[in-house]
DNA sequence: GTGGGTGTTTAGAATGATTCAAAACCTCAA
DNA sequence: TTGAGGTTTTGAATCATTCTAAACACCCAC
């Protein structure tokens, strides 16, 4: 069912791991070729059912061990809402995510580089951002297909 | 140490729960005093030892009962930052929350309207917003004081 | 090729915030 | 006085995540 990585991609994963002197192994590519095969915003656990129709040996344990490893690395994002079980997000473009309360789905919304310039600008003198988090919730109306992939 | 409920504040609180057909008790005002006397974002747990305080019978299940309801009734907002235990905030202005990563403290951060009206605008149409949540995370230099109350 | 050393994976146990269940309690109106 | 309905309390249950320790895999020096 998922694709393995092509060349490219394999090279990013690569590169970044090499980044925190981690190495490429089976698990991890497994793991990174599903986030990257449905951009979906998976939870750990819709990871591991994923990742282990190619690797059915693949414990859960791992995939919490290679989406830890991937976040460290700037390979991937966390995305969470509320107490809802973390999801993770491959897509490296600054992007906000809109959650729809009727499906439960995420979705990316872009975000141009001004309106995070105009919200570094609203905090006070001294305080010095590493990241900032948008997040909108809500029901996507009618307007047929919001599939994220 | 935490000072009772002024009229005003009774009046709201009890405003706010009459809309929801709830009653005003012994242990939500306690709990409500909490949140208005230290506006710092304060954990279940926080609130709970502040309660006990001037309520040693509280148990932490009224706890989390109490804020459940204030935020049923609009009176309070939770807080989250990652996966860390939730935060409740009695600021009703539309803010977003700047957390320190050195500290653990968490600010409000003002939001004119019309940022969150260029937000807004982000969405493709079919996205109905319920709410929109906004958070920093960093650190704050020098710049003495950053106490929020 | 053999024996470590090092980082990775695995299974299962532990943790900890939150939720749930059921009994005790209160308040108020009949 | 009784009883219904909502609230509080205690303790147990849940469940995502983290931890622990043992098994593995890879690499290099001998
Ligand atoms: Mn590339
Ligand atoms: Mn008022
Ligand atoms: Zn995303
Ligand atoms: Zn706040």
């Amino acid at each position: 069912m998922i694709q393995n990585l092509n060349e490219h991609q394999k090279e990013d994963l690569q590169e970044a791991l090499a980044h925190g002197g981690q190495k490429v192994t089976p698990q991890r590519e497994v793991v990174y070729a599903v986030l990257l095969a449905k951009r979906d915003h998976p939870t750990v656990d819709e990871v591991f059912q994923r990742a282990r129709e190619s690797m059915p040996g693949l414990s859960l344990a791992t995939v919490y061990n290679c989406l830890e490893t991937f976040v460290g690395c700037g390979l991937v994002r966390q995305v969470n809402h509320e107490r809802e079980s973390t999801r993770y997000c491959p897509n490296l473009a600054p992007h906000a995510h809109f959650r729809d309360e009727s499906t439960g789905r995420v979705h990316d919304i872009e975000l141009p580089d001004h309106v995070l310039t105009t919200l570094r600008s609203l905090l006070p003198s001294g305080f010095e951002t590493e990241a900032i988090e948008i997040s909108f919730h809500g029901h996507t109306k009618n307007s047929r297909n919001h599939t994220s992939n």
